[in-house]
RNA sequence: GCGGGCGUGGCGGAAUGGUAGACGCGACAGACUCAAAAUCUGUUUUCGCAAGAAGUGCCGGUUCGAGUCCGGCCGCCCGUACCA
């Protein structure tokens, strides 16, 4: 066996499997399914490590599921619709559609030396006309089914360019290109009725035992349920269709602590009195200023307009309250109105602190004296308090407790209901941009909103539109817009906002089980491959994007494209960390800093430091830097000092990347592969460092080299401690299948290096020490799956490694005849002891007693209490 | 602001409430070499000659026993509905 090379190596097997079809998904009937998918990319253009571990990840177990006998399905296709194509159009002209298919061909390039176990006859593009036009086939069974409808709804909107903005364009508050400040303005646009399914989105969420807590978590509190009172104010000097103010509460309990009302700048009183007023007219508009994010929303100064309105307490007629216009409250949430209880909620407070508005206490401590307080009490919902001005219930209550009591006191007085109340909002879909998919609609003067007619589906995109000027093309096509209309005839326009990317998004993993289908699916395939058995992907992604597929899988069921068993279409989920890299940066003669690539630098120890420099330079000589700080100084002063700031997530602005291809040209993918799931834990970020990339690639010549050395043993070598050596590759079996089943690829990764370095040392039998390293090879192949190839065939392995069954581990072979254990001394180790491993506890407790270590620390103390873990430890309380 | 997460040697990390630091990197020492590289062997939490003591961001609690569970802080990261 020659050199490690994996260059000659890996295209070979790729070359071998791509032959023998290894990775093509068929429907087996006879054999378990099973579906893995990674979050698909957006094709920007070039892979970068954070792909190369999501779908190292996503590998590791197609391939270790398929050497398990089960029939799997792992595509790879492109998110391909979004405002980056629009973005190179505007700054280097062309065509997104160019820019996205010249980019997923580059990417795809890329992606195949990584030896992934992809169906690729599976791919597809979210922009590709046979994909939207499906998704457009579905828009109208939603719209049929009652699930899409239009409502006015805020964008940013930016007054120079004349053009909606996306959030990520709105920098402090101004357009990204213009630079002014933005407004926001209403727009009517499309949404899907998510809401309908609010309570049964949150529900379901407990089934979803193999998904992590946390995402579960943030899920349940995106969609909010909260229980809570609705009730209407009676107004004194409100405009005529205002004498009554509807607001929600979710803690009636603190009724008597009001001190005001408020209503959301969108409220209906707000808008009717900005028509008749021009000082509210001015505040409206002073609070529409700025972003439409929540962030920007709720960190924005909190400012109010008393509106000279008053509304009487429904407790006590001869309490008034002022309503004011305040910019914190959402239109979206409740009845957009809200009464304001200073004392028990810290938005409250600080309002009614800046106005000057009374802080009436409901509730104090348990035990406590009333006193005037610096900021809003806000206890736990579950914690006990005492209430000085409740009205339902015991004085000392939960509030849990309090709520409910004072929500049936409402209801048999007649003040309002209580009612469950969600904080998801319906999803707003329409986008004013080119590049998505059209929605599937005409506007016709005589019939209104009517469907296209599916058999003129895909609605497509026109392909000649330019981008100098800002805005949707779409919208000043010359002819895309006019169209009849498919009901009367007449002349009619389409439709010009496309859909969000987040649909295209929500269902391509249905799409794989049948990616070439005239109908959005098949109902065979769908049967037999969904759901995706496991979901791996970022963290960033937690909410939004899953919560809209969940959604979407139900809209889909609801119109017969998947079925019932898929509308929680993930079972399992994994969230995956960044790649993140240290970050070199210089200054330059301005101050202004400048950034360098890790190529580009050069780090040395010297004189227990480490130093960083520009250029690839050979380290120095300590001996012969007299003054070392000086040294650097000099380098500093001529800007060859690189600063090392620490790790942080790739990006290119900090020029902190490392390009995947240069890694599989210098050391292989394998060693790629293996790196990336070797050193952390694949839910935490992982940092790439070129020396443990070059640490790999010597591990794996070590690995060759162990492999040709075995080649070379005479077959009739007997050596000794093949049993060992049996029993050291059974405890690999059992660690590695172990922690790919849980995702720790990192500790299978350590199985490894235990196994390679046992056997490294060992002088078994030939026989036994290949069979050792055939096992080895298999056990590394999700991760290497070429140089295991390599391996297995030199070693005489049957076949393909790919293919060969997972290896068992032999359970009389796991088990050791003697157990260590430590012995504490109240909690303290101060001994061990070894005995047989199914001795009783009491004879443990007598050794354990009678131990020289023990005896000395015990120094004739009374013994209370010994507790002997069975295998585990002994603690000795004295 | 709100929601969620994370914090362990010089570094990445390991540890069903049961021997803190597996495995890897780096560093140091040794072997081989004229020499270097490569390779191999060993040492490596801190303090201490040792016996021993301390130690998992900070403060407190539960427990025979806490990195792990609970409460409060600090720091960093992710999301926040038009980035994907």
């Amino acid at each position: 066996m020659s050199r490690y090379e994996p260059k000659t190596i890996e295209p070979k097997w790729q070359a071998a499997w791509d032959v023998a079809e290894t990775f093509k998904a068929r429907r087996d009937p006879a054999r378990p399914k099973y579906y893995v998918l990674e979050m698909f990319p957006y094709p920007s253009g070039r892979i970068h490590m954070g792909h190369v571990r999501n779908y190292t990840m996503g590998d590791v177990v197609a391939r270790y599921k398929a050497a398990q006998g089960f029939s799997v399905l792992h595509p790879m296709g492109w998110d391909a619709f979004g405002m980056p194509a629009e973005n190179a159009a505007m700054e280097r002209g062309g065509h997104p559609k160019e820019w996205t298919y010249a980019n997923i061909a580059e990417m795809r390039k890329q992606m195949k030396p990584l030896g992934l176990s992809i169906d690729w006859s599976r791919e597809f593009a979210t922009c590709d006309p046979e994909y939207y036009g499906q998704q457009q086939a579905m828009f109208i069974d939603m719209m049929a089914k009652g699930l899409v409808y239009r409502k006015n709804a805020v964008v940013n909107w930016d007054p120079v360019d004349m053009t909606v903005l996306a959030n990520e364009q709105v920098i402090d508050g101004k357009g990204w290109r213009s630079n002014a400040a933005v407004e926001r303005r209403e727009l009517t646009q499309w949404f899907f009725k998510i809401s309908d399914y609010s309570a049964e989105l949150l529900s379901a969420l407990d089934g979803l035992k193999d998904w992590p807590e946390k995402v579960r978590l943030m899920q349940a509190n995106w969609i909010g349920q909260s229980r809570g009172l609705q009730f209407a104010f009676t107004t004194t000097g409100a405009p005529e269709g205002f004498d009554r103010l509807e607001v929600y509460t979710t803690r009636p309990d603190t009724l008597l602590g009001a001190s005001f009302a408020a209503i959301s700048p969108d409220h209906p009183l707000a808008k009717h009195l900005e028509r008749h007023d021009s000082a509210v007219e001015a505040f409206v508009a002073d609070c529409r200023k700025g972003g439409t994010t929540a962030e920007a929303m709720e960190t924005a100064e909190k400012i109010g307009m008393d509106t000279g309105i008053r509304v009487l307490h429904p407790f006590d007629n001869s309490i008034e309250l002022p309503v004011y216009i305040a910019n914190f409250i959402l239109m979206d949430y409740g009845a957009g109105a809200i009464f304001g209880c200073p004392a028990h909620d810290a938005r409250d407070f600080e309002f009614a602190t800046k106005y000057g508005l009374p802080i009436p206490t409901v509730f104090i401590p348990e035990g406590a004296e009333e006193v005037t307080l610096d900021e809003a009490y806000v206890p736990m919902k579950s914690e006990r308090v005492q209430y000085i001005r409740g009205f339902a219930g015991n004085d000392l209550q939960t509030g849990e407790d309090a709520i409910a009591a004072a929500i049936a006191a409402c209801e048999a007085q007649g003040v309002g209901r209580g009612v469950t109340n969600y904080r998801l909002r319906d999803w707003g879909i329409s986008r004013q941009r080119y590049w998505g998919c059209p929605i599937p609609v005409i506007h016709c003067a005589t019939c209104g909103v009517v469907a296209e007619k599916k058999e003129n589906l895909p609605v497509r995109l026109p392909d000649d539109v330019t981008f100098d000027i800002p805005g949707n093309p779409l919208d000043r096509h010359p002819t895309w817009r006019n169209c009849t209309c498919p009901n009367c005839g007449a002349d009619a326009r389409r439709e010009t906002d496309t859909m969000d990317t987040f649909v295209d998004s929500s269902w391509y993993y249905a799409r794989f089980t049948a990616p070439h289908a005239t109908t959005p699916t098949i109902a065979e395939d769908a049967d037999y491959w969904m759901n995706v058995d496991q979901y791996i992907g970022g963290i960033e992604h937690a909410i939004l994007h899953l919560l809209y597929s969940r959604f979407f899988a139900r809209a889909m069921h609801a119109t017969g494209h998947l079925p019932a068993k898929a509308i929680e279409p993930f079972n399992a989920l994994f969230t995956q960390g960044m790649v993140t890299h240290e970050i070199y940066k210089t200054t330059d003669a301005a101050g202004r800093p400048i950034y360098h690539l890790p190529e580009d630098v050069t780090s040395f120890s010297l004189a227990d430091r480490r130093v960083t420099v520009l250029g690839d330079v050979p380290p120095p000589d300590p001996d012969m830097i007299a003054d070392i700080d000086a040294w650097l100084q000099a380098l500093n002063d001529e800007g060859a000092l690189v600063e090392v700031i620490p790790s942080a997530k790739m990006s290119k602005s900090k020029k902190n990347v490392v390009d995947p291809m240069n890694i599989i040209e210098a050391f292989g993918a394998d060693t790629a592969r293996w790196f990336v799931m070797s050193d952390s834990p694949p839910e935490r970020d992982v940092e790439w460092t070129a020396s443990g990339a070059d640490a790999t690639f010597k591990h794996l010549s070590r690995v060759w080299a162990l492999c040709s050395r075995i080649g070379d043993m005479p077959a009739d070598h007997q050596g000794v401690g093949d049993q060992d050596i049996a029993k050291a590759t059974a405890k690999a079996v059992e660690e590695v299948t172990r922690s790919i089943e849980t995702f720790a690829f990192n500790k299978a990764i350590a199985a490894l290096y235990g196994l390679t370095n046992t056997l490294a040392k060992a002088n078994g039998s030939t026989l036994a020490m290949k069979q050792a390293i055939r096992t080895l090879a298999q056990l590394m192949c999700p991760m290497t799956p070429h140089i295991a190839e390599s391996i297995w065939t030199f070693q005489g392995g049957a076949g393909l490694c790919a293919t060969a069954p997972w290896p068992k581990a032999d359970p009389a072979l796991l088990v050791d005849d003697t157990v260590t254990l430590p012995i504490q001394i109240n909690g303290k180790r101060r001994a061990e002891i070894s005995v047989p491993k199914d001795m009783p506890a009491s004879e443990v407790e007598k050794i354990a007693l009678a131990d020289e270590a023990v005896v000395k620390f015990l120094a004739g103390a009374p013994v209370k209490k010994i507790i002997v873990v069975p295998g585990r430890i002994i603690n000795v309380v004295v």
